[in-house]
DNA sequence: TAGCATCTTTGGCAAGATACTAATGATTCA
DNA sequence: TGAATCATTAGTATCTTGCCAAAGATGCTA
């Protein structure tokens, strides 16, 4: 089981939309981008997905850009995770009938315990975690 | 994050062996490719690398096999995890410069719970289990 | 000691996933 | 209208996964 980089930039765009929240001018592509060292044109279509789950919302045209949805406390890293790559441990194993029962039990259990521990962190503590950080700049 | 095929195939390989443990008969691998439904060709690896990171040992020759090194007691999901995949959850990102500390946070978070939960899981549990259940036939 | 059964090692490989780039379209605002 | 921005889609190089198979090494037995 691996950490995608893709998971990782949805994180850090969500924190960028976290910590520029809740000015009214909207975030830029380019802006998160190169605030996050994101290459923009696979930033574009995460934040598509973000936007389809409900957690960004976007405008278009001059002046447009993106913003968080909801409050940074309302969002999770496990929503993140879940928005972007379905589901934050999958297992597709669990629904193959040559896996024995008391192994899907001990899968279940570790896939149980990383989304409690995804869903346990929300965009305000990880932005108050930032903002006490010295070095980090912010807006 | 996904779980791999090829670790639940460890798993279940670990699994039959501890079934089959304290037995001085070792299991073939193709005993234990057929008990548990594993291409033979692509079991023989998982079980080499189980091998070398002492979690099981071989005999060659005619009445050769394979068997548990340990008790199944002493033996967790996260160390077959550990052997044929490095770690319980593979996190890259973790030692790149570009994610802030405070999403690496969050991340390791999430690895811990998941390496928490797959080491409180041993083979003895899930042998109790296996037994347990009626239509289960082992050795 | 010959021969067979088993593990061991190595190489290869097709299919899919990953991490992008890029071109084109759609929308908003001035 | 036209410029700026998001939205959509197609393509693609590289890597990973999940195998197969051949040849080698080792131990048992007759």
């Amino acid at each position: 089981m691996k950490a995608s980089v893709k998971s990782d930039y949805a994180c850090r765009a969500v924190e960028a939309l976290a910590l520029h929240h809740p000015n009214a001018r909207p975030l830029r592509i380019e802006e998160i981008a190169h605030r996050e060292a994101i290459p923009a044109n696979y930033l574009v279509q995460i934040l598509i997905e973000l936007k389809s789950k409900g957690l960004i919302q976007s405008r278009r045209g001059k002046a447009g850009g993106y913003a968080l949805a909801k409050a940074p406390r309302e969002i999770t890293v496990g929503d993140v995770l879940r928005a972007v790559q379905g589901d934050v441990l999958e297992m597709p194993l669990l629904l193959e009938s040559r896996c024995p029962e008391e192994i899907k039990r001990a899968w279940r259990r570790i896939k149980q315990a990383a989304e409690q521990a995804a869903d346990d962190v929300n965009f305000e503590e990880i932005c108050a975690e930032a903002k006490s950080r010295p070095e980090m700049y912010y807006i």
